[in-house]
DNA sequence: CTGAAAGCGCTTACAG
DNA sequence: CTGAAAGCGCTTACAG
């Protein structure tokens, strides 16, 4: 049925080793051998079952991308984040290097029974995770020895395995803030969704620092959930307390935010303002338009990507630790 | 390094063949056998290697995802329908039924040359194709036995191993027409992104009824690439030539349209209808919220993917064509 | 109820 | 420059 090595081995009238080595590309072979051995190869439609080199090699093909799963599992539908960091990561892993993504999106609870043996069982050649997990996961995945780099993840512990990207998020917060209060407004709220997580906590400083430097009194408010559903919620109680402006920790609470405040026929922009952060392509098809911090997600994913290739490809060291910069975005909405 | 069959045969003092009996759930074994296999793994931390399954087996419990790609590839980022599709299928397909996905999502021209290499090489279990491709790749396709579940395909060939699933598109193009006709906007546009592909035309056909039967003129705008772009660029030609509605067939294009309008002070809803197709979140986003068909993306995924597993397991035929329904959504736009 | 043997399709030392 | 042999980790007849 399928065609093998030994197929095309028998058609060039050599053996299956140096077939394997002329596709390949290994060893030494004379020129009409290889030329005998692709001819043969191309006439009977040869294609290499990349399980079974995957058995001797020890090497998949396949990278393990992981990514945090809200309540109803539908990570893509809703947060345009990873969708981009999706397709910064195929175009090139896949298109680019020719390797397979395994994608690794389960509740979290699960996520330590399940993506670990999964893992394994798959026998990825590396990993790259969105997001943070808990210690124990973190730590199993460290022990496999695997490759593993981060995205916007700042458990820094001993991870010898671990390589990180990150957004300058401190600084993104401040911009954001800063912006703000330049603009005249006063009483300045934060909105966010998972304001604990460490990633969330970085942009909460940034916050901080410009509202101490403005000698203005800060205000946090955080929710679990959907971020654009949880935007909705804070426009009513962020009307309800006079608040003049926010900035959102990300892009889909501030969409949510907007939408709620249009809603109450609030004018966004001149009476209440609004800074998001992401910069992902919706802020540019709401109206208004929103004023956001740009952390370039798709450069983001494509450098993550580049860097987990060179440690496969042992042309860099595991290990490293880099901060991507950011900056603010005028439009409409401040 | 890694545990293996043999060694849990080793320390629970029974043959590899035994193990994979129990561990497989096949073949006959005492309880104690049993037992004392399964503790023997646990211990160990034994995890099946999926390659040398696939081997034997001839199955790799892989699934083959093939989307459309744009001029920039970056298919996810740019067309929610696409993520929605995704994670339906990954909650149908992962979730439940274990099977990885591989996303074949390559520029439109190679497809031909890389696609159909790489389905082999990763000898795929079956495969999820959304949209139109070209003839010669189907027939490829179709040659390879392979269990074939098409989304969004109308190019009906005598492919006896594709099975279809659809939406009522032109049912769709002529509820969301009827319902401008029915506010009383008279001078209506189709806007389409494609309008030459299969599907398009089918909810062309739509429109067309409904404006025949209103006894109105019709006009078709088309334009290639970005949806939201392509909405934007004709809010300009729509309002130059003073059209009072238009049926977007895409809620991509419906957002750049209104968007389009916004920005040039129109009122959207009063002053100009505009009713979208796909229901996709970003609708319930934007302000005013957009008028459109719901066609049920997720369960059109589901029902897509789950039609794939049956056949893969024998419990139903090939060939199936199921036609989905869809209903109007009025909210702010008309 | 249990095990020895063969084999899936490939690559990698190794010998000539 | 080329080939025979071993082996990756697993499952599937088959024999007992």
């Amino acid at each position: 049925m399928r065609v093998t090595v030994i197929d095309v081995a028998k058609a060039a009238g050599v053996s299956r080793t140096t077939v394997s080595n002329v596709l390949g590309g290994k060893g030494n072979y004379s020129d009409e051998t290889r030329d005998a051995v692709i001819a043969a190869a191309k006439k009977l439609g040869y294609k290499p079952n990349l399980a079974a080199r995957s058995l001797i090699t020890n090497r998949s093909r396949l990278i393990g991308l992981i990514l945090p799963s809200y309540v109803d599992t539908n990570t893509l539908t809703n947060s345009p984040f990873y969708n981009i960091i999706m397709d910064s990561v195929y175009s090139v892993l896949r298109l680019e290097a020719y390797y397979d993504l395994i994608l690794f999106s389960v509740p979290y609870k699960e996520i330590l029974l399940q993506v670990n043996d999964w893992i394994d069982a798959r026998n990825v050649d590396g990993i790259l995770a969105v997001g943070e997990y808990e210690r124990p996961f973190m730590q199993e995945l460290n022990a496999k020895q695997l490759p593993v780099v981060l995205i916007d993840n700042y458990a820094h512990d001993n991870f010898v395995n671990f390589s990180y990207v990150n957004s300058d998020d401190e600084t993104g917060g401040y911009l954001a803030t800063r912006h703000l209060v330049e603009k005249g407004y006063q009483k300045i709220a934060l909105c966010s969704v998972e304001l604990d997580s460490p990633l969330m906590q970085k942009r909460y400083q940034g916050y901080k620092r410009a509202m101490k430097e403005a000698g203005y009194k800060e205000h946090a408010f955080d929710k679990t959930g959907i971020p654009f559903e949880a935007g909705l919620q804070f426009a009513d109680s962020l009307s309800a307390q006079q608040f003049e402006a926010a900035f959102c920790t990300e892009d889909m609470v501030a969409v949510g935010l907007v939408h709620g405040m249009l809603k109450m026929g609030v004018q966004v922009g001149p009476k209440f303002g609004v800074v998001g952060f992401d910069n992902s392509n919706i802020g540019r098809q709401i109206s208004p338009e929103l004023t956001t911090i740009d952390q370039n997600i798709f450069e983001k994913g494509e450098t993550a990507a580049r860097t987990l290739l060179k440690i496969i490809n042992n042309q860099v060291q595991r290990g490293s630790r880099l901060i991507l910069p950011v900056s603010l975005v005028v439009r409409e909405t401040a």
